[in-house]
DNA sequence: CAAGTAATAACGTCAGAACAAAGTATTGAC
DNA sequence: GTCAATACTTTGTTCTGACGTTATTACTTG
C-alpha cells in the first residue's frame, strides 16, 4: 500500500529491452538510497499499470534484482528491499583491477615471455599435454612494494600477446579488449613458505609465508582462456570474495 | 536438425512446476553423458511440440541449464551443450561437508562455548557492538590430523545451540535443520604464521604457515547468520572455489 | 472471547500469439 | 565465379489472459 513509487521512464524506441530498462532504474533507486532496506516494494500489478508494460516484463525486471540480492520476494506477502550490507556480487577481476580501484599506482615487470610445453597447465586447460602454450611470468608492484608473482599459461590462439601489452595492461583487460570474456573459473587457494625465487622477487625476508592461488578460467562456451599460478605476499594481500547461493 | 531427442516425461499432477521437471530431465541427460559437449540441442519450438507444453515453459527450463553453465544459446544459431569441464557451481559448504564427502572420519572438539561481547564480530554481523553473542571455538580433525581451528560468533536468536549439537553436527547442518539458510557470505582469505594457540591445537611444528579465512554470512533477507574466523593447516588444506559470472 | 474460517492481496505458474533480431544458407545478377 | 540481396531458421522480447498458492486480515461462530 504505502510503497514508494520509484520514478521509471521507459523508452520503447531504445534497443535496450524494456525489462532491462526497468531493472536498471529500480536498481539505482536502491543503490543510491531512495529505497532503504526493509522498505516495502511496489507490487507487480501496480507497477504494470503505472509503467504501462506487461506483467512478464515487470516480473523479469524484478527477478533481475532478486537474483542480485537487492530484493526479497515472498508469495502472499509482497516484495521488500533486502537488508543486505553487501549488495555487490563477487566479480571475476584481477589484481590489476583491484589496485587501480584502490587508487594505488600499479607497475608490472614481465620476467618471462616464451612458448613452452607444460603438462600441468595444458591439462588444466583441457588441451593435449603437448600443446605449446604462451608462458608469461610477471611481478606486480603497488607503489614500490612487490605484491605478487604471477605465472600464466595461455592457449595457442592467444599466443600473440606481446610483452609490451602485458607491461601496460592487466591480462584480463587485454582479454576483454579482444572480446574474450572469462565467465567461469575454478580456483584453489593455499599457503606455504616461499621458494627462493619468490623470496627474491617479492622481497620476502625472514619467516613470512606466501598466499597461493591457481586458477583455470573458461569462457561461456567452456573454452579454455588461461591457467594461472600466482603467489602473493601474505603480509600485504588478502583475497576477498563474495559467495552467493541464489 | 539432427539433434538428439532427450526423453522427457512430464506429470501435470505433480506439485513440481513443469519447467522444473523439464529442466531436471534435461540436466541429467547432460550429466550422465547422453548429451555430450558440443552436441546440438533440440530447438525450442521442436521441444514445445514434442512435450506439448508452452514455449515460455520450455524457455524457462532451458534458461535454468544456461544459468548453470550446461548450455550455450546463440540467437540464429541454436543451442549447444557447453564444453565445460566443471559444470558444478560453487556451493556454500563447510569443511565438515567436505570431509564427509571425501569419506574421511571427521571429529570435532569444542574448546569454548560461551556468551561474550565482541566488537569486531558484532560489527561484522551488522549488530550493535554491545550485543552479547554466542562464541564457539572448535578444532576439526580428519582422522587423527587436526585440520582447522574455527572460532564463530552467532547472533542472539541462535544462542541456544548446545555444545553437544556442535560436537555432533557441522554448524551449517544445524542451521539448515532450523530452516536457516545462509545464501550470501563475504569471505576474506589470507595467510600468516601461526599463533602459539594455533601451533598447539593444530600440531604445527617448525616454520609452517596457516591459511586464514574470515566469513560473514547472511540469509536471503540479509539477516546476519554467523561470523567466523578460521585457521587451517596450510600443508593439508586448500580452499577450492568456483567463480561464476553469469 | 477465542478459535476457526472466509475474503483478499500478492506472488507463482502456464498458455498462446506475434513480432524482432541475429546468423546461416541460398539464390540471383553481373 | 564472386558478391550482394534475399529467404529461412532459431532464439529474444513483449503482450494478453487465466488460474494456482500462500500469507494476512477480518469476520463469524461456538
Amino acid at each position: 500500500m504505502g510503497a514508494l513509487e520509484v520514478k521509471v521512464t521507459i523508452d520503447r524506441r531504445s534497443p535496450s529491452p524494456l525489462y532491462h530498462q526497468v531493472a536498471e532504474q529500480l536498481t539505482s533507486a536502491i543503490t543510491d538510497g531512495r529505497l532503504k532496506p526493509g522498505d516495502p516494494f511496489e507490487n507487480e500489478i501496480a507497477l504494470v499499470e503505472r509503467l504501462k508494460v506487461s506483467r512478464p516484463t515487470v516480473r523479469r525486471a524484478i527477478q533481475e534484482l532478486v537474483d542480485r540480492g537487492l530484493l526479497v520476494r515472498r508469495r502472499g506477502l509482497g516484495t521488500t528491499v533486502a537488508n543486505s550490507k553487501v549488495h555487490r556480487r563477487f566479480e571475476l577481476t584481477s589484481l590489476y583491477d583491484d589496485l587501480v580501484r584502490d587508487g594505488r599506482q600499479p607497475r608490472t615487470d614481465v620476467l618471462t615471455h616464451e612458448m613452452t610445453v607444460n603438462e600441468r597447465a595444458a591439462a588444466a586447460l583441457d588441451l593435449p599435454v603437448d600443446t605449446p602454450l604462451l608462458h608469461v611470468a610477471r611481478v606486480r608492484h603497488a607503489g614500490e612494494i612487490p605484491l605478487a608473482l604471477m605465472r600464466n599459461w595461455l592457449p595457442p590462439h592467444l599466443s600473440d600477446l606481446t610483452r609490451e601489452d602485458l607491461e601496460t595492461y592487466g591480462l584480463y583487460a587485454i582479454l576483454r579488449e579482444r572480446g574474450i570474456r572469462p565467465v567461469v573459473a575454478q580456483q584453489s587457494i593455499g599457503a606455504r613458505m616461499p621458494t627462493s625465487l619468490e623470496r627474491r622477487h617479492l622481497h620476502i625476508r625472514g619467516s613470512q609465508p606466501v598466499l597461493t592461488m591457481t586458477r583455470m578460467a573458461f569462457d561461456a562456451s567452456g573454452n579454455a582462456v588461461e591457467f594461472g599460478d600466482h603467489s602473493y605476499r601474505a603480509s600485504d594481500y588478502t583475497i576477498e570474495l563474495m559467495v552467493d547461493e541464489r
